[in-house]
DNA sequence: CCGTTAACCTGAGAGC
DNA sequence: TGCTCTCAGGTTAACG
């Protein structure tokens, strides 16, 4: 579900309640997420000290006081709950899943600190918690990420580089989390929205000066989501009323039949399947 | 090696 | 109302 600016915006709020706070203790409800959750995660974490919050790619990491680390990803349905204990029916939503009714059963994993709680809930549970004894497996594990959107390192270079020999199509390629980390299905339709290229086009096809507009369409798009708070589809609203606001500046996403939002452009946006994933654009705006 | 497909799950919404 | 079907923001093992 969530993407590189929704995690951004959970990591930041996370950042604000748990920074240099101790974990009390940890219940783990489900093991059986997308991964079996370590059978030693309460005992591991329990007193330590949470020393810093990041992300990397779609991950949520966190170093702890005695140099382990771990890290959270949401999947597709994955939510984090702050429940401050003396407003229990107070919930702030850390999340961007579109049903506003979560049902008990699916919180997973509970970390409680002095005065609050932090809940996982996983519907589908398609996300996962795993543990790192240290610093050198937890590198080790982001080594196979591709490089960060945001970063320098996303550069004309690096993607040439990349997408040299490659005989995919480009759509594939920016969900292809090898090459960048970060981007899911729906900032892909709206990053080639932006750059004006269409999803189904090979890379092998594309000049240099179209893959350094999908660069720059790519940085975009995704600071402009995370200024807007991120994305929350169909209406869901959290209690805080800190609901995302991207959703409302999709071009293309979820908008098959409608009118291009290019005003001189009369055609209606298409939709495509590819590699089994929704995918809209216009046939006319890009080419 | 490469690219594609199937699988992992639950729940919402559409159509009948 | 309830049944069936499709779809959903992700990742990756298995396959050809």
């Amino acid at each position: 579900m969530p993407e590189l600016p929704e995690v951004e915006i959970v990591k930041r709020s996370l950042q604000k309640s748990v920074y240099l706070r101790k974990i009390l203790k940890v219940k783990v409800n489900n093991r059986n997420l997308r991964y079996k959750v370590d059978k030693n995660f309460e005992k591991k974490l329990k007193g330590k000290k949470i020393l810093n919050i990041s992300r990397k790619a779609k991950y949520i990491t966190i170093s702890l006081d005695n140099y382990t680390f771990f890290c959270i990803h949401l999947g597709m349905s994955g939510t984090l709950h702050i429940v401050k204990n003396k407003f229990e029916n107070k919930k702030t939503n850390l999340s961007f899943y579109h049903s506003p009714v979560l049902g008990k059963k699916h919180n997973h994993l509970i970390f409680y600190f002095k005065d609050f709680k932090i809940i996982y809930n996983d519907p589908r549970r398609f996300g996962f918690i795993k543990i790192f004894e240290n610093k050198r497996t937890f590198n080790n594990y982001f080594s196979r990420n591709g490089c960060e959107p945001l970063s320098k390192n996303l550069n004309l270079e690096y993607l040439k580089k990349k997408l040299n020999l490659s005989k995919k199509n480009i759509k594939n390629v920016l969900l292809d989390q090898k090459i960048i980390s970060g981007i899911g299905n729906i900032y892909a339709s709206e990053i080639l929205f932006h750059s004006k290229i269409r999803p189904n086009r090979l890379v092998n096809s594309l000049n240099q000066k179209e893959i350094s507009n999908i660069i720059i369409s790519t940085k975009f798009i995704l600071n402009k989501a995370i200024r807007k708070g991120g994305s929350s589809i169909r209406d869901f609203k959290n209690s805080d009323g800190n609901t995302g606001s991207f959703q409302n500046e999709f071009k293309v996403y979820n908008k098959e039949k409608e009118n291009c939002p290019n005003s001189s452009c009369k055609n209606k946006i298409k939709k495509l399947n590819i590699s089994n994933r929704s995918t809209f654009y216009c046939n006319i705006c890009q080419k």
